[in-house]
DNA sequence: TGATGCTGCGTTTTT
DNA sequence: CGCAGCATCA
């Protein structure tokens, strides 16, 4: 990711002459012969085997300005797709410095969805759609699938509509269509239903002209197949393609990309099974592993050569992921210095495991060692808490990745609900959802009325409304709250064309009393929630307007950036990838956890070795410095259980490591039952588990240190120490920004314990706290 | 319609 | 244990 300076591009002087091969073009300069080939191999197919930290990305964006700079293609005859928008964007920024604006003019840049979408839009009537479908999130899908279940007298104990949302992800993730599910799962939910509900959730989406995000990749196949001469238009368009992360596609991306390379045949897929760490949610390694099958001539460039780490941690990684069986085989190298061992600390439970950490952190950060750059990666989140509450104990500022998103808070959602409503009235999943947010005593009654009138008339929820809140079929009530509602749908729908979509959407929902339905709740979240509605309406002035903002909202379903305060990061294994720190904490390395019980039970040595890539990709996001721990005993559900140190510990060879002893790990009791039960941890089991000099001296911190700064969490500030801390008593009501409410039931010194109404008993730095 | 209590579940997540 | 989702009751 250390990329050298780039030079200027060429493209201005020669627009569209090859660059002569005696004199390499200056963006080429710097690329390893392995990279230099994976960039210049432009044309036929191309695999590119990019282990971790080999410059894949660097790769990836160079081909882009060679097959610009080399006139090869235009701007627009180039599809390049990735799988999350931040990857998308990514790659639009570094293009755009080495070919500066011309990347505005790449327009088939972007996630496989956003770019499936597009096209969609363009040749929506050929699969019975109207351009302006919406996409519905899995809220809707949800709610769309309950109707279908009751409609279908199905129990929804027994085939919760989660279930089958699984089964229809499943399903359009292999690019099935009804007909052509295996009799076997279709029958397998609701007594053979499976595929009746199938067919007619799809008729459902056509009536509500709406699309799931599986859609948009199976509406697109099923156009291509179906229509020679429009698939035709863009095999032609897209004269070369490139695909990053590879390993992650699923087999309707596969299909999708097949389609559109068949004739071309220049794609470009660059990936690491080494990191495939997606299989549970669709994505097939096989694609990968076969590719030199389904693009015969295919060239494969293995890129060995890692840039981020230091030699202990690759060589950690490499023996670890050596031994997994499925695996075209690559070897990392690197010509950095082998730099600190790994250390493997254990502990006597989980409970210490936390302090640990804390501790590590507080001496690297006496070494000035920035907390942005040290990372905690964790196989669950449930592993998290413990770690959260010893950080807001010492005053630790982290901050948790990954985490819920802004668009997906109930508040968010809500107030999009109204816009959608606004830009389309046939949107039924949206009025359904606020039809009575705030409440306006329009329930379960008065929905069962509207959504009969609308299924027999076949009109839209919002028209069924129309029509029955001007009959008598319906009490006074009711009666006259739905039609205040529509009148103010009517009128926010004429001010759209003619008021600007920001001052629109506060009209809206200050009219709709949405606003003061936040305003009147006392939850400790409410003040929260108003403000991330104010924070929409901010975002939302970046686009013209509000369908363009829609469009936006439902394929870029992204988290608002943190601050950029100092804080550890905190995120699970999976939401680490493609990211790098200095400094890398791998807690609960044992059996159960990683490898993670429930991928031993369903997937076998399949999940097994899954799981070991997880483990791979969690020491290779280490630069200079990893450290691996586990406990004995870990509180899970309120229960101890005891735990076994994770066979991956023992594939990594003694010389990369250095085992350590938790304070107060009851090292001879420990011992002793490894000695007996453990079959392979042999390197902790046995005497060999040396008492490695022990991390002594920063055994005592001074905690409560005024580290100061706001604490976030999930981008929120969590709490600020604002400079002396308030003076508590025994007694005081207190008010925490993360906890709620609590009364003080001791202090000593800085750290006080508070009883919290919801969150229980908790020790923490007063600074924290506010008074109630 | 809201509040309250009970049951069941508990891995990873993007679009 | 803690939470979410649901059912039941007032």
């Amino acid at each position: 990711m250390a990329d050298p300076q780039y030079k200027p591009f060429p493209f201005d002087e020669e627009p569209r002459r090859a660059t002569p091969p005696s004199r390499p073009a200056p963006y080429l300069e710097g690329l390893n012969p392995e990279q230099l080939e994976a960039v210049q191999s432009l044309d036929g197919p191309v695999l590119v085997l990019a282990g971790a930290g080999t410059g894949k990305t660097r790769v990836l964006t160079t081909r882009i300005a060679h097959l610009l700079a080399t006139g090869k293609a235009r701007p627009s005859n180039i599809l390049s797709v990735t799988f999350t928008n931040k990857a998308a964007r990514e790659m639009k920024e570094r293009v755009g410095h080495m070919v500066g604006d011309i990347v505005e003019g790449m327009p088939w840049m972007g996630t496989f969805h956003s770019i499936g979408a597009k096209i969609l839009r363009r040749h929506a009537e050929l699969v019975g759609l109207n351009p302006s479908f919406t996409i519905l999130d899995t809220d809707d899908q949800i709610r769309l699938i309950k109707q279908l279940l009751q409609a279908g007298n199905i129990d929804e104990k027994r085939w919760p509509a989660r279930l089958f949302a699984g089964y229809l992800d499943g399903w359009k993730n292999r690019g099935l269509e009804p007909e052509r599910v295996p009799a076997g799962e279709a029958a397998s939910f609701a007594n053979g239903k499976g595929k009746e509900l199938y067919v007619q959730y799809q008729q459902r989406l056509k009536v509500l002209n709406a699309v799931d995000f599986g859609d948009l990749l199976m509406e697109n196949i099923r156009l291509f197949q179906n229509n020679a001469e429009v698939l035709a238009q863009y095999q032609h368009r897209f004269r070369y393609m490139l695909v990053d992360e590879y390993q992650d596609t699923n087999v309707a991306q596969y299909l999708w990309l097949r389609l559109l390379a068949q004739e071309s045949k220049n794609i470009c897929c660059v990936g690491d099974d080494d990191q495939s760490i997606y299989g549970w949610r669709g994505a097939d390694v096989d694609n990968i592993l076969r590719f030199e099958q389904d693009f015969p001539g295919a060239k494969v460039i293995r890129l060995e050569r890692n840039y981020r780490s230091t030699a202990n941690i690759l060589g950690a990684a490499s023996h670890l992921i050596a031994n997994n069986k499925s695996r075209l085989g690559k070897t990392l190298r690197t010509e950095d210095e082998p730099g600190e061992k790994i250390k493997v600390i254990e502990t006597w439970d989980s409970g210490e495991e936390a302090r640990q950490i804390g501790e590590e952190i507080e001496q690297l950060q006496r070494k000035q060692h920035k907390l942005s750059d040290i990372a905690i990666l964790v196989r669950a989140s449930f592993q998290m808490r413990q770690l959260e509450d010893r950080f807001v104990e010492i005053a630790m500022p982290y901050r948790v990745i990954g985490g819920p998103r802004f668009y997906e808070r109930q508040e968010i959602r809500d107030a999009l609900a109204y816009f959608r409503v606004i830009v389309s009235p046939a949107d039924g999943l949206a009025f359904e959802r606020i039809v009575n947010v705030p409440k306006r005593g329009l329930g379960d009654t008065t929905m069962q009325m509207l959504h009969d009138y609308a299924r027999q008339n076949e009109v839209p929820l919002l028209e069924a409304a129309r029509v029955l809140s001007s009959t008598d079929d319906m009490k006074p009530k009711p009666r006259g709250a739905l039609r205040d509602l529509i009148a103010s749908f009517d009128r926010w729908s004429k001010q759209l064309p003619t008021i600007p979509h920001t001052e629109l959407a506060r009209i809206v929902l200050d009219e709709s009393g949405y606003t003061e339905m936040w305003k009147n709740d006392k939850s400790a979240q409410a003040a929260g929630r108003l403000e991330n509605l104010k924070e929409l309406v901010r975002s939302m002035e970046q686009f013209e307007n509000m369908q363009g903002f829609l469009e936006h909202v439902s394929l870029v379903m992204d988290t608002i950036e943190g601050g950029d305060v100092d804080a550890v990061n905190l995120m699970t294994l999976h939401s680490a990838k493609g990211l790098e720190f200095d400094t890398v904490f791998l807690p609960g390395w044992e059996e159960g956890i990683i490898p993670h019980q429930r991928s031993l039970d369903e997937s076998g040595r399949a999940g097994l070795e899954e799981e070991r890539r997880l483990a791979h990709v969690g020491i290779t996001r280490a630069k200079i410095r990893a450290i691996l721990s586990f406990a004995s005993r870990r509180l899970t559900h309120g229960m101890w259980n005891t735990n076994l140190p994770s066979r991956f510990l023992d594939e990594i060879p003694e010389e990369f490591i250095e085992k350590i002893e938790g304070e107060g790990s009851y090292a001879a009791q420990l011992q002793s039952r490894f000695d007996r039960a453990e079959p392979f941890t042999s390197g902790y089991s046995t005497p060999g588990w040396q008492r490695a000099q022990a991390r002594k001296g920063g055994g005592f911190s001074e905690r409560g240190s005024s580290r100061g700064g706001p604490l976030t969490i999930e981008g929120e500030i969590l709490a600020r120490s604002s400079g002396p801390s308030a003076e508590f008593e025994i007694g005081d009501r207190v008010f925490h920004d993360k906890f709620g409410y609590g009364e003080i039931m001791e202090v000593e010194g800085t750290k006080v314990t508070v009883e919290f109404d919801k969150a229980g008993e908790k020790k923490l730095v007063a600074s924290f706290l506010k008074k109630a």
